[in-house]
DNA sequence: CTGCATGCAAACCGTTTGCATCCCC
DNA sequence: GGGGATGCAAACGGTTTGCATGCAG
C-alpha cells in the first residue's frame, strides 16, 4: 500500500544525504545531517534536509527515530531493531537485541486498540559518561 | 540521591494541576492541562504549567512521557506502565501488561551502556478510529 | 520581611512552508 | 518547455526564560 522506494527520484541531495546517514551510526539529528552535507555541498539548505529526510522516510528508504529526547533522529537501517540513548550526553546506539515480536501479541490481549508494532528504548549510559562519571566522583572523594 | 517529593511546596496552581492530571486517563499535554487548569485557574500563566509540571516531574510526583510524537505528555501514576499510542489520531492510552524487567538485562548483555530501564511504546489504531476507518471504506466500497 | 512562585511576554529551537529560481527529463 | 527539486527566509508550534509583581511563610 506504501509508495515503494523506487519511486522516489535520487537526486544529487538525496543521495549525498543517504550517503552520509549510512556512513554513520550515531543517528544523527537532522542539523547534525546538515552538517556533514554542507562539506560536500556547501549550498544546500536545512529546508531541504528536512524535506528530503521527509521524503525518505515516507518512502521507507530510512526511518525516523522518534522516541525519547528532544530532536528526532534518523537511521538508515529500516529493518525493525532497538536503541539505547545516554540519558547524560543524548547519544544513540544500537542494540542488537533481537526484536520482541511476541510483546505486540500480549499487549494486543491488553487493549482494544489494533496493535501494528511498538517502539522499544533503553536508557543508560554510555562508556564515555560513565568514565567521565567516574572521574567526577573520584574527585569529589579527594576533594 | 533525587530531591524527595516532600521538598516540593505544594503551591495552589501546583495542586490543581495535579488534581487536574489525575482526574483524567488520557495523558494530555501542556497546553491541554493548561485549558483544563484555566477553568478554575483564569489567570494561570502556560509558563506556571511547564514550570510546576517539570518541578514535579523532577520530584517524581508525576511522568514526563517522552516517547514517540510531537508534544510530550504528563502522567500522574508514576509506577512504570507502558502506553499505546494511535496512529491515527494520536491519543495515548495506558496497557496494563506488566513490566517486562528481563529485557532491560538482556539488553545489558548486548551493549557497553550501563542500562538504567527501558521505554515500551505500542502503536496501533484505538477503537473510535477503527470505527471511523471502517465507515470510511466502506464508503469507499458503495461509492 | 524575604524569597520563592506567579503572570506575562519575549526569546528560543527545531521544524515546516511559501516562493522564486533552477535543473532534469 | 514543464514539473518537480532547490535555496532561502519567513512562519510556526511547543517550550523556556527574564523580569517585575505578588503572596506565603
Amino acid at each position: 500500500m506504501n509508495t515503494p522506494p523506487s519511486m522516489v527520484r535520487l537526486t544529487t541531495q538525496r543521495q549525498i544525504l543517504l550517503e552520509e546517514l549510512s556512513k554513520v551510526n550515531t543517528h544523527p539529528t537532522a542539523c547534525e545531517l546538515y552538517k556533514m552535507v554542507q562539506k560536500r555541498l556547501p549550498r544546500i539548505g536545512l529546508g531541504t534536509v528536512y524535506r528530503n529526510l521527509e521524503i525518505m522516510v515516507d518512502s521507507g528508504i530510512i526511518l525516523k527515530l522518534e522516541l525519547g529526547g528532544e530532536q528526532k533522529r534518523f537511521d538508515a537501517t529500516t529493518e525493525p531493531h532497538y536503541h539505547v540513548r545516554c540519558t547524560v550526553c543524548g547519544k544513540m546506539d544500537d542494540v542488537t537485541l533481537q526484536v520482541q515480536e511476541e510483546i505486540t501479541k500480549k499487549a494486543a490481549e491488553k487493549t482494544s486498540y489494533k496493535i501494528i508494532g511498538h517502539l522499544l528504548e533503553f536508557t543508560g549510559e554510555c562508556p564515555d559518561c560513565q568514565k567521565a562519571q567516574a572521574a567526577k566522583t573520584k574527585e569529589a572523594d579527594t576533594a
